[in-house]
DNA sequence: TTGTAGGCGTTATCAT
DNA sequence: ATGATAACGCCTACAA
């Protein structure tokens, strides 16, 4: 490995004026420069980065904790983040260190980490409603940034999510101006934030419509395709069944229209399913039987403004500058369409007594 | 942080004498040692690894790369193995560090990383026939282990690995006493080690065996579902058709249930299954309907094994005492059982030459 | 048994 | 514009 030292040598020169000419310092002889950064090429210089890291007291490195098996099972979308993340880290000559944890506490393993203070940051995924691990954090003064955001107003730290709420709005908006009154929502873990955001988005949005429903039509399950189609199973026999699906997932899509298939039921014909689409390449929403209607908001475009908020707040930026929210995109196919004649009545509050 | 300095200030000791208390060498006062550990814990210290890698050359850091988007859609177990060699790691106080390229050359990001110089080793997964990254790796002298294995034979780096052809020829075997004599084979991609290994195994057991099956009922794809079931119905509608279906996962093997049940072929009366299992949790050869029968060898037993020879191989140890091959077990269950009467006759060179 | 001093490779401060 | 020197925190000869 050649060090500065060797280059410098080499030149007849110092380490220091070396480093200088290397990092773009103004003050160096314009003329030294090349000459160093030639012989540096040539050289096949390396910074070490750990003797780099020893005095700059950064470790260049960021944790990112997997909560198995929850997030397995749970958040298919974790992988593809983790790639993102390790690609544009890389950018910054950045490396994401993973850690797997199958603790009863999910905290254990950040205070194990902190404690080896050898990371110089997290980046969360999947926040659940109060997050124990945004708490450890914040009580430690270790920076991290949130792939998601606890609760459901803007919180103190720096996150990146979608517009879940409105994510949900957007979809009952676009059922009930087709005509849809019985909308059911097949939602994820009422645990995660996210969920009590579109929840807290779409109870608002029915009673800004005057609608209702009752609890029996919503679910909160993992994104899968058999909570989906069990569910959707089960729904489709009752006496007043809805008439169109909200989905947390595509997965979950998937299972609604399986189980629409075997109740004969046409999707859109006799029923309408919309969902939420990560964007994750394995499921491609557009190649569904119907394709389905979504609202879409990739997963890989956090990966960039994630790692452009956790490099930020490691050089001193404030919390309340590193705070986004997008919102998804609605993209309309061939899955919704005109409630059925004579499905046009609504739940209302008794059917919701009656539950 | 409290360091080394501190605890030494408040000893009226040198750092010196702290850094050997603690790290147990034996020349100290065991009395000493004593009232140093016993500081330590108060102030609560924590050596800083970054000091210690720039002394000791090491970085702790262990590198892994996903092929992206290959090993996503073609190694289902790359994150279990991440996990468990995380959580291994992190007993030597070591981290693993993960990158995600999507580059054509599957070399390039070791080039990069090798080229900083700041990772120890590597842990390569799912190793080609004839792997590129093992090329370079060696050839820069870097430090890996495989988990698999490339070629037929034993090679000279580090590696874990099971016994592929052997796995193939216990599941002929065990077929064969049953009387088949018409074994189909649903392989992994033709690319990968283990697909040629179990390939090897797959054909010699035949031999041995005086069989032959022609090759269009051996094929090589991804690992799922929509595999087994389509080559298995096309297969199934042959003139002579494979009594057995050897597969190369729990996936594929789902895919052929579902198709013999389209077929309205009973497994194991009409059709025996037999499939590699690499235990993982969200596949559970168990729950299958009928259990399927298998050889078993958990991915996730691997983890323990690649840790402590990456660790004994950066301390020195010879890559020859460093390499593993286990056998699978069989597990008889309930999807194989005797070749249907009438169904007794094999396929002999001519259909292979008709083929 | 303990202390001193030098070094790991880089960056930053202070001279020159 | 460049060089010497110290510092980051730890480890390890070597000296005492």
């Amino acid at each position: 490995m050649t060090k500065l030292k060797d280059i410098a040598a080499r030149l007849g020169l110092s380490p220091a004026t070396v480093s200088r000419a290397l990092n773009g310092f103004p003050e160096v002889n314009e003329q030294t420069r090349q000459r160093v950064q030639a012989v540096a090429r040539a050289m096949n210089y390396r910074p070490n980065q750990i003797a780099q890291k020893l005095v700059s007291g950064r470790s260049g490195m960021i944790g990112m904790i997997l909560r198995s098996p929850v997030d397995v099972a749970t958040d298919p979308s974790f992988f593809e983040v983790m790639a993102g993340l390790s690609s544009r880290l890389a950018d910054y000559d950045m490396d994401l260190v993973f850690h797997a944890s199958n603790a009863e506490d999910e905290v254990a393993p950040y205070r194990r980490l902190v404690a080896k203070a050898t990371l110089d940051g997290f980046i969360l995924n999947a926040p659940t409603v109060e997050d124990q691990r945004i708490q450890f954090l914040t009580a430690a003064g270790v920076p991290f940034v949130v792939h998601g955001r606890a609760g459901l107003g803007v919180p103190d730290y720096p996150f990146f999510d979608i517009d879940n709420a409105a994510l949900a709005r957007q979809s009952v908006a676009l059922l009930h101006d087709l005509g849809h009154r019985r909308i059911a929502f097949l939602n994820g873990p009422a645990n995660y934030a996210y969920a009590a955001q579109r929840l807290s988005g779409f109870q608002s949005a029915l009673a800004a419509r005057g609608l209702v429903t009752p609890t029996r039509f919503i679910r909160h399950d993992r994104l899968a395709e058999d909570y989906g189609q069990r569910a959707a199973a089960t729904m489709l026999t009752d006496t007043a069944a809805p008439t169109a699906f909200l989905c947390a997932s595509t997965l979950i899509a998937a299972g609604v229209l399986r189980a629409a298939r075997k109740a004969g039921l046409s999707v859109p014909g006799d029923l309408s399913v919309i969902a939420h689409d990560d964007a994750i390449p394995q499921f491609r929403a557009v190649n569904f039987e119907p394709a389905l209607t979504v609202t879409r908001a990739p997963i890989r475009d956090a990966c960039g403004p994630l790692t452009d908020k956790m490099v930020r707040l490691l050089d001193g930026a404030q919390s309340s500058d590193l705070q986004t929210m997008v919102t998804a995109d609605l993209i309309v196919r061939q899955s919704t369409g005109p409630v059925p004649v004579g499905q046009q009545g609504g739940w209302n509050e008794t059917s919701v007594v009656a539950d």
